[in-house]
DNA sequence: CTAGAACCTCAACTAATGTTGAGGTCAATC
DNA sequence: GATTGACCTCAACATTAGTTGAGGTTCTAG
């Protein structure tokens, strides 16, 4: 029965096929302080298996919405030298659930604002300009703020 | 009673102010022909009142998530020459819902995988490493596009 | 041992969405 | 009629998230 490579640290090539990230993102990661890679004698990274869990991180960080500068932040949190445990993998998504909720109830908030709006052809949400033609919110200064999604 | 001066053109700060965009932004869509104006002899521009409707169009399109160009898009189908009814605006704001409805329900989606996972800490939402622990799955290939968010 | 695939670095480029600044003009007020 | 704030153009810069290419090296299979 032969060993299952387990421990086998992988090449660039593997890491980027399996975590569907291009080489290019990788070095970019890398050079961005979001993964790192041993070296062969020859200069080609290695990386450690655990490294494909970093890179799931990251890749589902940016599909909740997340910059990659907060995502850092994250895994900087994660315990040095050690590799990470589930309980810290954990820690760290719930992470993730608070902003999905946050941003979901945002964009349902749009949505219900929205769906009073369509019907009117309005557009401002909270006042509609159709049935303000003389504009007179406009003389009472900022209305423009409330455009904004509070971050 | 003095006339309410409901067809006075806007100057862009009044445009600015009113919509809460910056005067640069409001160059930087007329370059991207998002919004047009009228200029006075001496140069300066002049918008219509309906650019109040299109500048609010704009913002909130991006609130739901659309990139420019297709904001430019929608806004090209407005009919030329006259000002757009409600109608027409309630045509374009239907697109809103259908984005919205789609991007809240791709959230929702990752929101329940990720219940799934924060328990056990792993990240894979479709088939946890960590219950992978000779990453049998690599070997087959593409798991790789699992991740990507359908467009 | 050699060919070709995979890898390396570094710099330059892309795209979206604007902002900033220089240098100059226009318009309303004292 | 001069000042001051609002406006003009054009070019350069900023940020995020990478990609592309040139030029050179390493690894692996035959």
């Amino acid at each position: 029965m032969p060993p299952v490579e387990t421990h086998r640290p992988l090449s660039i090539g593997e890491l980027s096929e399996r975590s569907g990230v291009s080489a290019s993102a990788l070095h970019f990661y890398e050079r961005n302080g979001l993964i790192e890679a041993e070296r062969t004698a020859g200069n080609q990274r290695r990386y450690r298996r655990d490294t494909l869990r970093r890179v799931a991180f990251i890749k589902t960080s940016q599909r909740v919405g997340l910059p990659l500068k907060d995502i850092r932040e994250a895994l900087d949190s994660l315990p040095d030298g050690r590799t990470p445990t589930k309980r810290d993998w954990a820690r760290l998504s719930l992470r993730w659930r608070k902003e999905l909720d946050e941003r979901i109830a945002a964009l349902q908030h749009l949505r219900n604002d929205l769906d009073g709006c369509i019907g009117c052809g309005c557009l401002s949400l909270k006042s509609c300009t159709l049935q303000n033609p003389s504009d007179e919110l406009g003389a009472s200064g900022a209305g423009a703020q409330r455009w904004t999604l509070p971050k």
